[in-house]
DNA sequence: ACGTTATCTGATAACGTTATCAGAAAAAGA
DNA sequence: TCTTTTTCTGATAACGTTATCAGATAACGT
């Protein structure tokens, strides 16, 4: 009676070093230096192990070079949050491919943490070698990972930075270039009054980049293009916030021309505020969006004029610097601010 | 001169086993008993090596373990794709985060796979170690992952079927229901004129799940609710497919008074379209999309009618099954057909 | 011819852990 | 008291790999 095939695997223990080595007729440590391409092997001997390598189907055992050699392999992602459901909606896939396929081009591992993460097992992971180095999302200001990892001098990268903290790593968003080059576009379209609708005031308080930035940034583009000052920070980014905030700008400034926003959400609420208030987009009023850009933009009708970014390269270069860091086994301070591609599609258009 | 704090880790060697040995003043496997939680150790032994633990802020060295035990305790995702970026815009995080969520419940560690997975990197994973087990997405019907996984009798389990393959697990979305279901809906509202716009044709000829049986739900559920046969196979979802398939339904039969899409993209594109020719969504034409939800759902306006799954429970799902199924070292054959459920938005509404 | 260097190879130990075994001490049974 | 069992502990080996060292050739320089 044969073994019927299953999905589990078969027990025969793997092909090893030692019986590609007696294969070849050879000692272990010679196959041994042949697999990490060391010096002073002879070509007879290198061609007779790599034909017991490929006869043999051997393939090198991870978890025994990581043992002898220190280094994991894998780096880890970790995205903060409460409950697991509520990632779900927030964090960008591209974030997670884009890290991945850094990872995989420099022949790391990609763990993809979810919130469970406490100071302890944070450690333990450094510590019990499971990871090489971290790249961490959605920073605060008084993040206990940045503090921790500071502390105990871990490699680690920050997507999206917190503060301008000496000697530490990120990757950000050009917050105020974005916020610069959005009025460029309305003004350049003849609007002089702008509405902004932006992240919660919490999140400013809490010193999230994004949301203490594009304030920054809407306060320079003011006083560079002399605008009126109308902005209002709202909750969460939703269609149904994006709507609310609309009918509070407009109640306070009523001579509106354009709005931008932080999120595609955000707009799609304002377009619909705007069209139930009888004002078309874009004719009576442009609509921006400032942020991550996807299918969103397009799927809106109009579609969304934007200044976006793509969070697959921000997070694949965040990656790719964490490797280099780790790979120097140096102290290395890369700071990088990504700035913003300017789209324009259907919802703005000339003041009239 | 003290060394500064860097983003490196400190060269220090890490306190093992052996040194909580020392500190506790036993040897080295009645520590290990201890960490492994095994019967015959005395209670006063048992707290002295707990101190020593404490006191040294000992972890256990992942590697070491693995390398002793054999299981890695990692699962990975794979998804296949061509271009790293070609993903980006085509998994559903949820797919993502429900996964990492069931595998660090079970103190699993989740690697992402980008697909330059090989068939030798495939079965290297395996047999090095890396991975326990493999959750697949985007199978298709002569899908090489999976011949070669079972000829190899490795664990994985696959997201979204290809066809019925006797003794493989898998998790996938029951769309012959979506199907029966939407109608179900539609004829309620007095709908008997429904158009279906649905997944490429090569797809279908490819055997990937979700387009062959669409595709027969909206054949039984013609003959079950006797509505017009009329139906197009279009390119990648998308607005602009979504755009012309509906102009092409049209087209052939001006009377349809209510569309299926099988994407939310799809039935954006749809709605353009119908209102370009002057027909009012939901008034004129209700439109119907089956298919993951999301935020996209309720951007479109009018905010879209679905049947949806989601992406989230399904991966969740399908990890919590494959730890399962190593836990038991097994053959265990799981399948699993999650029902849609029905989410009334603005997009359908009583035929006039 | 002889020492000196360059090239190649194998023994050995080590990475940190756990399984196996056997021995010691204590408890229980006769 | 003497076996028998139970409870506890430590030596030892093993997992699969690589680093270090030293020995064996071969090649080279004088």
């Amino acid at each position: 009676m044969t073994k019927r095939p299953s999905t589990i695997r078969n027990e025969n223990r793997s092909v090893t070093i030692a019986d590609v080595a007696q294969a070849a007729g050879v000692s272990v440590p010679t196959v041994s230096r042949i697999l990490n391409g060391k010096e002073y092997v002879a070509d007879e001997t290198r061609q007779r192990v790599h034909e017991a390598i490929h006869a043999l189907g051997y393939v090198p055992h991870t978890q025994a070079r990581r043992l002898r050699g220190g280094a994991s392999m894998t780096l880890a992602l970790h995205y903060p949050i409460e409950s697991p459901h509520e990632l779900s909606s927030v964090i960008e896939t591209p974030y997670i491919t884009g890290a991945a396929a850094a990872a995989s081009e420099k022949e790391y591992f990609l763990n993809f943490l979810m919130s469970q993460l406490t100071p302890e097992s944070l450690l333990t992971m450094y510590r019990s070698n499971q990871i090489d180095g971290l790249m961490l999302l959605q920073v605060r200001m008084d993040d206990w990972r940045i503090n921790l990892l500071r502390q105990h001098t871990y490699p680690f990268i920050m997507i999206g930075r917190c503060a301008d903290l000496d000697g530490l790593s990120f990757i950000d968003l050009d917050f105020e270039m974005a916020m610069l080059r959005a009025f460029e576009h309305l003004v350049n379209l003849g609007h002089r009054n702008i509405g902004f609708l932006t992240y919660p005031a919490s999140w400013r308080k809490a010193g999230i980049g994004p949301a203490v930035r594009s304030l920054d940034g809407y306060t320079q583009a003011l006083n560079t293009y002399g605008a009126h000052n109308c902005y209002r920070e709202i909750g969460l980014n939703s269609v149904e916030e994006g709507f609310e905030g609309t009918n509070d700008l407009l109640r306070e400034n009523p001579e509106l021309t354009a709005i931008i926003t932080v999120s595609h959400l955000t707009a799609a609420g304002s377009i619909k505020a705007l069209t139930l208030q009888g004002r078309t987009v874009p004719q009576d009023c442009s609509v921006m969006a400032v942020g991550f850009g996807g299918n969103f933009a397009s799927v809106v009708t109009p579609s969304l004029t934007t200044l976006e970014w793509s969070p697959y390269d921000i997070s694949y270069q965040a990656t790719l610097l964490m490797t280099e860091t780790i790979a120097v086994a140096q102290p290395v301070t890369k700071q990088v601010l990504v700035p913003p591609t300017l789209v324009v599609r259907e919802s703005t258009q000339e003041v009239r």
